[in-house]
DNA sequence: TTATTTTTTTAACGGTGTTTAGTTTGTTAA
DNA sequence: TTAACAAACTAAACACCGTTAAAAAAATAA
């Protein structure tokens, strides 16, 4: 009697196509981008149908959002392997900002929460690994709290900074390296100073 | 012949009874809370004829963004009475996300923008404080730009944590105390370090 | 095959921004 | 005062949106 297990799968593969078409959507022009009907029209369903297998649409985003923190971290965990830890905070900090300006959807996505759910993961990621910085007093003994919370701070700003255009036109390239300048003289600060 | 005169205050009248009726239901409920026909309903005019005062939506939702883009700067230059130009970049950092704590949806307006014009104002005014910190010897030497990105960065940053509630549940009072502290360990480490 | 359950859709409700064509009102000139 | 014109305003529609209740279709069980 594997009936029952297999409409489990076509429940699944259902939710997944539903949520592969929302992230299409998504790429292609941002939040806004993401409507019922439309999900519905490329998966060739009626719209009625999208709330059998979602309560409704802020699920669906929900949904989305996860994917993008989960992506977030991973880009975060691209150098874990380095065993320095105040260089691991430094390279981790290139690369949230990479994230940022090569998906700026996904990256606004992440923060446009109310359940604070994903900065949560993002937040203890970094706090461990200031924590372990700090005790290999690599920068500035002080309270973990207060230190994740300046480094989020900046980080997140400066992404939204970098985001918001707001240098004038920079190839992706060199706002990267733009802000590499920028998190090398913080993270200076960071060791000196607080 | 000063019909023409009075057509134009008339004009500029309903222009700003309309912006007026748009920043009441902003208040109320935020941006999601604006709609055109809520105003015409309010005003007791039809949808229609708010057209005839504004291109579209966006026009009335980028004059209720500049009004706050002036709220915010009064605010930041609360202080600007001392001398000390250091002591003045401490007090409107304080400022600065004392006004995100007090209005959060104001807040979240001035930076929702693409068109980056918002932000412009207030990266001057912060610009100017740094530049002249700086040749104070207050805090230490570096390129303006790279400065006042650091800040700038920081400052949102901290405001938009503050304002997701991240910080478990606090009174407004104690999260502006948070703040301040925050502020204080960061503004120490721009005299020292960078 | 028939009865039952599951899945899907039709059609509607109430909302949105915006435009066009027509009506009403105000102004000017005869 | 009246006819002509211009300005202000609106009704009605277009094209969307999220969501739901009820009817229809399809799959399964008896």
């Amino acid at each position: 009697m594997g009936i029952s297990e297999r409409k489990k799968r076509e429940r699944a593969k259902m939710q997944k196509l539903i949520l592969d078409t929302a992230n299409a959507l998504f790429v292609k022009g941002g939040l806004q981008n993401i409507s019922i009907r439309k999900i519905a029209d490329k998966i060739e369903y009626s719209p009625a149908t999208i709330y059998l297998y979602f309560k409704d649409k802020n699920e669906i985003i929900n949904s989305l959002r996860e994917n993008s923190v989960n992506d977030f971290i991973k880009k975060l965990e691209e150098y874990s392997f380095i065993k320095d830890h105040f260089g691991r905070l430094k390279n981790m900090s290139n690369s949230w900002v990479e994230f940022a300006i090569s998906n700026p959807e996904k990256y606004q996505l992440l923060f446009d929460n109310k359940e604070k759910v994903s900065e949560d993961k993002i937040y203890n990621y970094l706090s461990d690994i200031l924590l372990k910085s700090i005790s290999d007093n690599r920068i500035q003994r002080m309270p973990v709290i207060e230190g994740t919370t300046i480094v989020f701070s900046f980080l997140h700003g400066l992404s939204q900074m970098v985001l918001s255009r707001k240098f004038d036109i920079r190839s992706k390239a060199e706002l990267k390296e733009f802000a590499e300048n920028i998190i090398n003289r913080f993270l200076n600060g960071l060791r000196g100073g607080y």
